[in-house]
DNA sequence: TTACTATGATACAAAAAAAGTGTCAAGTAT
DNA sequence: ATACTTGACACTTTTTTTGTATCATAGTAA
């Protein structure tokens, strides 16, 4: 249950190895996906979606590739979680309407809105920077 | 990210449902389905899967039926929820060995287990005995 | 200009997981 | 016996995940 999928994960280590970059360090896809394990192609699109959220900078041609958007510490777990997972979403009656029995009522409600804020948190408090670091 | 499947959302309202009949009560999956507004025969196998586990005792044959195996304060929702789904596990490498670089070194792994002992014990506090209350 | 390089956008394909059905066997009450 | 109900298991359909392939677009360098 709750399982982050194989793009999560590839997304994950690849704007880590952004993260780990010196400051400004243009970096290629291939350079990436070599680096950590994942298919080119396949990381290709998430980082064209990264860029598109602003998460990373793109650059074509000759000496182009990928760089953060922002810097490290601007950048939150959650942020490139949500870019490729979408919303952190427990049960679908959290966004369909009357999915589950009518929710003023519905016990279970509260608890996977209690799942949703707590997994938020602790994802918003976790940023590339952190990751970034060699752990001691 | 995260989303509970519709098994899961099925086996929940159904064992609610259960826990909401007055003790020792023996009721039809077919009753269940009804009732929650589920296939009668996806509903039937989450139960057999439930009794499997003594979640659920069932009796055959005319005047058959299932009621919960234990109390319903006794029940709690992660067993519930981890009877349909598996084991609560936000991230591959905490199930199979080296899946992730290695784990020792990595800074996004305990951020997956603090997910996980999260959840874990926000389910883990609610039992079928809160969730079978009529909310006031 | 022309060739080369690298990302951007789509469409397509294969594989896996989820969701649901069907069939028959086994136990129970009347 | 027989009508009823769960148990086990094989099977199908649909949806999601996990990619691949193709061509367009933009930038660099000669
Ligand atoms: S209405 Fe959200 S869990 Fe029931
Ligand atoms: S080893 Fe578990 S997240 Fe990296």
């Amino acid at each position: 249950m709750m399982e982050l999928t194989r793009k999560g994960e590839y997304a994950i280590r690849g704007i880590v190895y952004l993260a780990k970059q010196p400051a400004g360090k243009v970096v290629l896809v291939s350079e990436v996906a070599e680096a950590t394990g994942v298919s080119q192609t396949f990381l290709a699109k998430i980082f064209q979606n990264f860029a598109k959220l602003g998460l990373v900078n793109s650059f074509r041609g000759t000496g182009g590739g990928f760089l953060l958007g922002r810097l490290p510490s601007r950048i939150t777990l959650r942020q490139v979680v949500e870019a490729v997972e979408g919303p952190i979403i427990p049960n679908r009656c959290l966004t369909e309407e009357g999915a589950c029995t009518r929710e003023s009522l519905c016990m279970v409600h509260p608890v996977w809105r209690k799942i949703q804020s707590e997994v938020a948190s602790i994802l918003d408090a976790v940023t590339l920077e952190d990751l970034a670091k060699e752990k001691k």
